[in-house]
DNA sequence: TCCGGAAACC
DNA sequence: GGTTTCCGGA
């Protein structure tokens, strides 16, 4: 059986108390279940299995017992407590393992996020993840939180604000997890457990090893981290610590790609969960104009953050993440474009695109990144969901094999996603004019919307020409199928095409039929012209303004017929015969032709400069 | 075995 | 809000 580090998984320490429920001053099941999986004398009832944050129930009876105990509900049982679990599977902290009997699935970058203190932007005192997540190895090589003083540490994000959280409040919990119900709680510790008396840290050193996960090896927590704050308050590395994989992509959230690099493949047992290419740099970035957080609170390097960003972000697509993942960080925008000489990352689509900018050029020039995260409503729940196409729309977090789900498994998605000749699902990235809750960050399949613009490149899976991927049959899926299981069945990770998209040109496969008359790159994509992009980028503005997300959703594709019917008209009237470049400006008068010259150049000029599209 | 609605409970 | 309990359905 495989214990989280053997799948290189593994959850902080905060993960596993039940302080650092968020919420809430009990317990959670989820809180509970990875108590029982770090602890070696439940392994024969519960145990990491296979699959990054997989677990199997191996006696559910047993937990349910134990579960029961903890919560003094002596009548529990499987059945109640499988009930509690699925209720986790609207939340996105766990998810059933199709097929596999007792199976479960924590989704990791739920669990992360929902921990992620800085991503309170609002309330944020600290930006420091006092209560952080095990940040992905891959992204620990830049990326580390600088805890120095109890304040930094400390955070008032959500699960903070629970009541002794990660406060020097000697924290019960371990065997507790499983006690009489005497009290209720445990006496026991975590710290007790490691041989630290509750108190003898400071404060931020405990804080700081909460970070940590027991099982992570020192070289991963340095990867992680960046160097042991505390060597002493460092978790162990117990016997059972098996060899971490980690990924050896730097950005990678994760330990381990399942994806291919620019020229591998990986073998598809590998967790779909397990992280992204060297090929994939999210070109996001915080702005410190907008967000409150990093202005004011994030001390450490934006360059470590924004690469935390970028593979953060991808982790969210490579491990299925809710999209609600995003929502932490209502304030990413794109970095703006960069140049393509600068030398950064390769061919588009390719290698990494790393901001070679601070961050703060962005504040500089505000007009170029504009856009931020806009991500698709969670899931509705199965009821709401249920309609014409709902078998479909159960794949939520289906890693194996769902059959005849059209969306099925994202993980296969992504994991295949290289292999195969059908274009993924792309995700579009909606600019939009105020972020003030998480609720307003949505990330939109363009699947579903394929009018949508900047953003797609950004999401956009590198195609094994090193384009981007091919445009997917029109007829792709329905709205039904909408919702996370499309938005994270895209497997790739973002190309390094930021600079195009920010540009607003992007290969738009999809769209508007373009393909055929816009400019195709070396790649083999296809671009849409800068203009046209920009008249469909107001377009959805203004449409994006106009009502609500959610009668977005439901209107979504009867307003992108509508928005097609309203451009393509236009481009036909700008591009001519838009089945052959050559003939673009033709047929067209003086005003068009000039508009047609001012596509052409426009897209000539991106398309040379970017070698993207 | 799993799912999810519904209602109740704390 | 997070279960707990019950239950019908797949």
């Amino acid at each position: 059986m495989k214990t989280p580090g053997d799948t290189g998984f593994a959850f902080p320490d905060w993960a596993y108390k039940p302080e650092s429920s968020p919420g809430s001053r009990q317990i959670q099941l989820w809180h509970f279940i990875l108590e029982l999986l770090r602890k070696e004398e439940y392994h024969d009832v519960i145990a990491w299995q296979g699959d990054y944050g997989e677990f199997v129930i191996k006696d559910p009876d047993e937990v349910a017992r134990l579960w029961g105990a903890r919560k003094c509900k002596p009548q529990m049982n499987y059945d109640k407590l499988s009930r509690a679990l699925r209720y986790y599977y609207n939340k996105r902290i766990l998810h059933k393992t199709k097929g596999k009997r007792f199976t479960y699935k924590f989704n990791f970058n739920k669990l992360v996020l929902v921990n992620y203190p800085f991503i309170d932007m609002g309330s944020a005192g600290s930006g420091v993840p006092q209560s952080a997540p095990p940040v992905p190895s891959g992204v620990s090589t830049h990326f580390r939180f600088p805890p120095s003083t109890p304040s930094d540490v400390l955070s008032p994000s959500e699960e903070l604000r629970s009541p002794g959280v990660f406060s020097a409040v000697p924290r019960r919990i371990a065997r507790g997890s499983v006690s009489d119900c005497s009290d209720g709680t445990s006496t026991n510790s975590e710290l007790e457990e490691t041989g630290i008396a509750p108190g003898d840290e400071r404060p931020a050193d405990r804080a700081f090893r909460n970070l940590l996960h027991p099982r992570l090896s020192h070289d991963s927590l340095f990867r992680v981290y960046g160097a042991p704050p505390n060597p002493a308050g460092l978790p162990r590395s117990g016997p059972h610590a098996p060899p971490h994989r980690v990924h050896p992509e730097p950005l990678s959230p994760f330990p381990v790609s399942p994806l291919p690099g620019p020229g591998g493949l990986l073998a598809p047992a590998l967790s779909p969960a397990l992280s992204m290419t060297p090929t994939s740099h999210m070109p996001y970035t915080p702005s410190p104009s907008l967000s409150p957080m990093l202005g004011s609170h994030f001390s450490f390097n934006p360059e470590d953050m924004k690469r935390y960003l970028q593979a953060h972000t991808q982790s969210v697509y490579n491990y299925h993440l809710s999209p609600r993942a995003f929502l932490h960080y209502p304030n990413i925008v794109i970095p703006q474009p960069q140049r393509p000489d600068k030398g950064l990352g390769g061919p588009a689509g390719v290698g990494p695109h790393l901001p070679s900018h601070p961050l703060h050029h962005q504040a500089e020039e505000p007009h170029l990144s504009p856009f931020k995260f806009k991500l698709q409503p969670p899931p509705l729940g199965r009821k709401q969901r249920e309609g014409p196409n709902s078998g479909s729309a159960a794949a939520s977090f289906s890693y194996s094999g769902e059959p005849g789900s059209a969306s099925n498994s994202a993980s296969s998605g992504m994991m295949t996603n290289n292999l195969t000749p059908a274009g993924p699902p792309k995700i579009k990235v909606e600019p939009i004019s105020d972020m003030e809750s998480e609720e307003e960050v949505e990330v939109t399949d363009i699947s579903e919307e394929e009018h949508e613009d900047d953003e797609c490149d950004v999401f956009s899976p590198p195609h094994p020409n090193g384009g981007l991927a091919p445009p997917p049959n029109l007829d792709r899926m329905t709205d039904d199928d909408d919702l996370e299981e499309d938005v994270f069945k895209t497997p790739a990770a973002p190309t390094s095409g930021l600079g195009v998209n920010l540009l607003g040109l992007k290969a738009e496969p999809r769209e508007l039929n373009l393909g055929q008359g816009a400019p195709i790159s070396p790649g083999g994509t296809r671009c849409i012209p800068l203009k046209l992009r920009f008249k469909r980028r107001w377009s959805e503005d203004q449409r994006m303004e106009a009502g609500t997300e959610e009668a977005e959703d439901k209107k979504s594709r009867a307003e992108r017929e509508e928005l097609t019917q309203e451009v393509e008209p236009k481009l036909g009237e700008e591009n001519g015969d838009r089945k052959s470049p050559e003939t673009l400006a033709a047929p067209l008068g003086t005003g068009q032709r000039r508009v047609s010259s001012e596509l052409q150049r426009a897209t000539a000029q991106l398309s040379l400069e970017n070698n993207v599209c």
